[in-house]
DNA sequence: ACAAAAGTGTTAATCTTACACCCATGT
DNA sequence: ACATGGGTGTAAGATTAACACTTTTGT
């Protein structure tokens, strides 16, 4: 078979991160190309004999020396044909969530310019990586709503005021805590553990824990997450 | 810039159609190649110099001599590296609506093998187009629970029993007649024509019409479409 | 004792579900 | 007059939304 087709194809990721009630994404700095100097995704291209995803796994351990704790297929950009000025491009991009973010960027030796971005103050992004973003924070808001991704975002054990709080920042909306309470502990996928927040003033928080297997029995049995 | 790759780049589509009550999908008898012979979706390789929404276009229209009416991108195939035995192959693979399914299938030349299936009759597919056709399923269904799509698959005007069987058939369960009525009206973005269904026994039907801007307004102004 | 954040219930309003009979037409 | 599919309303139940005071701790 004979094919006239020069595409590369390439994957990124765009990598999400919420720490301190701040949503951030993590980004990396180019040393080389026509994009030298500029802040990008973690990405790269896929070679001949592997797969996107064991690629897009690659490149998350190459680049910035972590392993995420979700990741999906977000879409793929191949509309604009110079979305990369050298050649032709096309991008599988991921969408991914990592739960702590203090996992040592530099723990990789390729990583000396990775860093968490807060998402309110972005630098300017490669290629069309602003639209990445941008569809990317889409996604993230909508299956905020439909899928409990929010645990994924925090710690194994977490306060309700931080998932609380994590809704109402990247929803932008206000939250009212009784009716939320009410509401995630009614889906019965999350459990109390004995264990206190310690180092804040107020009454000391209960921690608490997602259980996923619970999660996915109850969706095996017909049951659908909505906030 | 020297990338060292050799992966090809195709688009697919999968196209439903409704009539007669039945749901159906559109597919190409393969003239060439290992899957001669075998049925496969609507694509092609992607020219170097032309975006994936153009191509997916033309393929439509080189194979099919058809244009649809809701094109979206569906997922992208590209971790089977195998999934064409020739070479190492992605497919970008789109999900397409067609309202009338009457259109001709032969009206281009290279059509001649173009044909509509039952999606309870599918013939053994080609490549990993089973698997693609479960991906878009799977899409159909929960779209259609939150977006009007069901508009796309039905003449401009329609009766209000077509709609609901459209429903009760894609979503594969009842629904009550009445609270179905009740709940799509509310919405007000169908309006009624004054005109009536012909040549059926039993009392007329009003044929209705779904208005698109009305639509479109009702989103901007934050309305959520779910049955 | 006061500041700070956590924890907790009730009521009204809205939305969803279940359900059965009459209507308009063609034969 | 009967067969066929179209059209319509109501009431009970479930869900959601609004709302404020008490508890526990540290200083």
């Amino acid at each position: 078979m004979n094919v006239e087709q020069n595409i590369k194809v390439a994957v990124d990721a765009i990598v999400f991160g919420y720490t301190e009630g701040k949503l951030h994404v993590l980004l990396i700095k180019q040393k080389y190309g026509p994009m030298r100097g500029r802040w990008a995704l973690v990405g790269g291209f896929v070679k001949t004999s592997e797969s996107l995803i064991d690629a897009i796994h690659r490149e998350l351990k190459e680049e910035a020396g972590i392993v995420v704790n979700f990741l999906e297929q977000l879409y793929t950009f191949g509309d604009d044909i110079k979305r990369d000025p050298r050649m032709r491009v096309i991008s599988v991009a991921y969408f991914a969530l990592i739960k702590n973010e203090s996992v040592d960027l530099k723990a990789d030796t390729d990583a000396e310019d990775a860093r968490w971005f807060n998402i309110d103050e972005l630098p300017q992004l490669a290629y069309d990586h602003q639209k990445i973003y941008e569809v990317a924070m889409n996604r993230l808001r909508a299956k905020l709503t439909y899928q409990p991704i929010g645990f994924d975002l925090l710690p194994k054990e977490f306060l309700f005021s931080d998932l609380e709080n994590l809704y109402s920042t990247i929803l932008d909306r206000e939250i009212d805590r009784r009716n939320f309470r009410k509401k995630i502990l009614g889906f019965e996928m999350i459990e109390e553990t004995d264990k206190f927040a310690e180092g804040k003033p107020g009454r000391p928080a209960k921690l608490f824990r997602f259980n996923r297997q619970k999660y996915n029995r109850l969706v095996r049995d017909g049951f659908h997450f909505e906030i």
